[in-house]
DNA sequence: ACATGTGAATAGGTTCACAGCT
DNA sequence: AGCTGTGAACCTATTCACATGT
């Protein structure tokens, strides 16, 4: 477990996820055959996969679901909740919070910030909207470890400077902009006009 | 333009990106080392990629901003209007069909669907809310060519085949089901806990 | 002089194929 | 017998370095 490939960290998400699903329907064992067609892969690519994290299987019989799973989600940091805030709280911030599957997943919401004095205080689900006055505090506070980054384009890379310098390490980063962050901060940029844009791509040259 | 690899594909949305930045602040022609400082990647990686499609660039100088875009834009095929629907309109959905950037790039939303009575028949924006009954026949009737799937995941396998047999050809896919599809239906999965989880790989291992 | 475009070198990932274990 | 784990072969992508063109 040395260094596992980037690719296969993109991978293990999609392996834990269809663990799970296995083990919801009460399979024990899955061999690497199987493992690879749930999650659109070969068996190869799942073997050497998982043999980056160590000897997980059995010879001659597969993998035991459950304790792959526990693995897995070791590797990956999930065996603890995990912080985030979402910091910019309009329609897409508010369908994040809502989003089931993260909290699901162990990714606690602990905090909403907004900088719109009409939303500021009021409800949202268990939380209260917060002032981005206190972002820094906030953060450090309580001790968030993910930001979730949802606000206007234009205020983007202020707003991840600040959160950068609040000590959170790792952003998902919602907006067009192209942050520039210290070294040490991993962003994640989710633009969901690219993934179209890739669709389109593979739509004009199909046709 | 034989084959361009995946990869640059990948990356080509982002250079559109910043060469429309680039646009708006009055700049007129971009060498690769600046274009790669933008996008966050180096010059040789720009030259590479940008050599895929042609040769764009002049020597000694660097690329037309102007021309660029039109023909990255060209190649992504963006240079038409693509038609969009969303299946499956609770928050997530509603949130996304107001992304702005989406628009912005071409991509109209012309339909969104649900199943929920309660829903169908309300306004969304200046659509109205369709029923699931009719999917099929509305997307072919609309020429539907992308469909974000925003439903509960315990249908998305089910109403992804009917997206499929009503021939549109790319899938956004936001729901938690891997999808299994004929060939030749492109499937971009946007899982947001995936993101996170890869995320908390990265600070699992740098603490 | 300067920046592109590209073959060559390198690195990174995937697939193959089989030895090794149960 | 069956399936994992893994070196080797293969393929893809990135980086280098320089010839080429303006």
């Amino acid at each position: 477990m040395d260094h596992v490939p980037d690719q296969t960290i993109n991978r293990l998400p999609i392996y834990l996820r269809c663990l799970n699903q296995a083990r919801t329907v009460g399979i024990a064992v899955v061999n690497s055959l199987q493992l690879a067609q749930m999650a659109g892969t070969n068996a190869a690519q799942v073997r050497k996969d998982l043999s980056y994290l160590g000897e997980l299987g059995t010879r001659g019989i597969g993998y035991d679901v459950e304790a792959l799973i526990h693995h897995i989600a070791d590797v990956l940091g999930l065996t603890e909740k995990r912080r985030v805030a979402i910091v910019g709280y309009g329609r897409l911030g508010g369908a994040l919070h809502g989003y089931r599957g993260l909290a699901d997943r162990g990714f606690d919401i602990v905090a909403v910030f907004d900088d719109d004095p009409a939303k500021i205080g009021t409800k949202a689900g268990e939380l209260t909207v917060a002032s981005m006055d206190t972002l820094e505090r906030d953060l450090r506070d309580l001790d968030v470890e993910i930001v979730i980054l949802t606000t206007p384009t234009y205020v983007a890379q202020e707003v991840a400077e600040r959160i950068a310098a609040a000590g959170v390490r790792a952003i998902m980063n919602f907006t067009y902009a192209l942050l520039d962050l210290p070294e040490g901060v991993k962003v994640r940029p989710v633009d969901l006009s690219v993934e179209l844009q890739v669709l389109s791509f593979y739509l004009a040259r199909s046709s």
